[in-house]
DNA sequence: TTGCGTGCAAAGGTTTTGCATGGCA
DNA sequence: TGCCATGCAAAACCTTTGCACGCAA
């Protein structure tokens, strides 16, 4: 079966999600992130490492319109990332954790008006978050 | 200044946006639709009118997971696509143009509580529509 | 020993860019 | 005529895939 082995590859990209959860990275950060510290992992190792991460639910994978690559996201400790919203800022990428409850009344008027009902774990609301709000 | 010329490539991108509103499409789809009538369009010239027409707000570009390519979205007659709020069936795909005003109560508390503004331009709430709710 | 994971190389696809030419106003 | 838009070619990227070897269990 797959994932059995700890690795010394793959050991070093889950130290890396440690190191920056709640942050948005793509399969070159990590790539320099770990290659600058001297070892030397090969691409192809991180995108099935990635790949298999998502699959087991680890890890969210989204695309942005802005950035070109695939971005990841890794988060601890929040519960499951399906369930609620996220708020994610446009300049620096920082991830917020968003209780659904925030959205009920525009939730009842997405539905009157337009009879579509939210799907919280897949929407991010793009925002400025306060460090980057003039920018 | 830029966009100023009615060329034969420009009219035939915009004939097609004009069939096939509300749909999502890349840039592959435009150039085999248009290249299959006996036309033939470079890449690079659909990419540079695509990214205009983004840049005046008749276009809506976004990516998606499963795609591996971006996706456009062409409406008329909502206003600028920058200004406004869009939700996004994740079954169908089909686009629907939100007033900002809905997210009025929901934007004070996501200010107050997590100190954010919303990047209403930038955002797409994703939801079922009426047509998909089952799936 | 077994077979999964890795590194390497190459390929496939999307998107961007430089430059000379063509065509609209 | 002046200058923007296009076509062409090439390059830059991202991502995937096949294969042989190394290594964890």
């Amino acid at each position: 079966m797959k994932g059995e082995y700890k690795t010394k590859p793959r050991n070093a990209i889950i130290e890396y999600l440690r190191e920056n959860p709640d942050t948005r990275f793509t399969a070159r950060d990590i790539y320099s992130a770990i290659n600058a510290e001297g070892d030397n992992l090969d691409r192809s190792t991180i995108y099935r490492n990635l790949e298999r991460l998502c699959k087991e639910g680890q890890l969210i994978k989204y695309k942005e319109t802005d950035v070109h690559a695939t971005c990841y996201q890794y988060s601890e400790g929040h519960g499951s990332c399906h369930e609620h919203m996220h708020a994610q800022c446009s300049s620096c990428g920082k991830i917020f954790h968003i209780d659904n409850d925030i959205l009920d009344e525009a939730a009842q008027k997405m539905k009157s008006e337009y009879g579509i009902s939210i799907d919280y774990g897949k929407t991010v609301i793009m925002c400025k978050c306060e460090d980057c709000k003039d920018k």
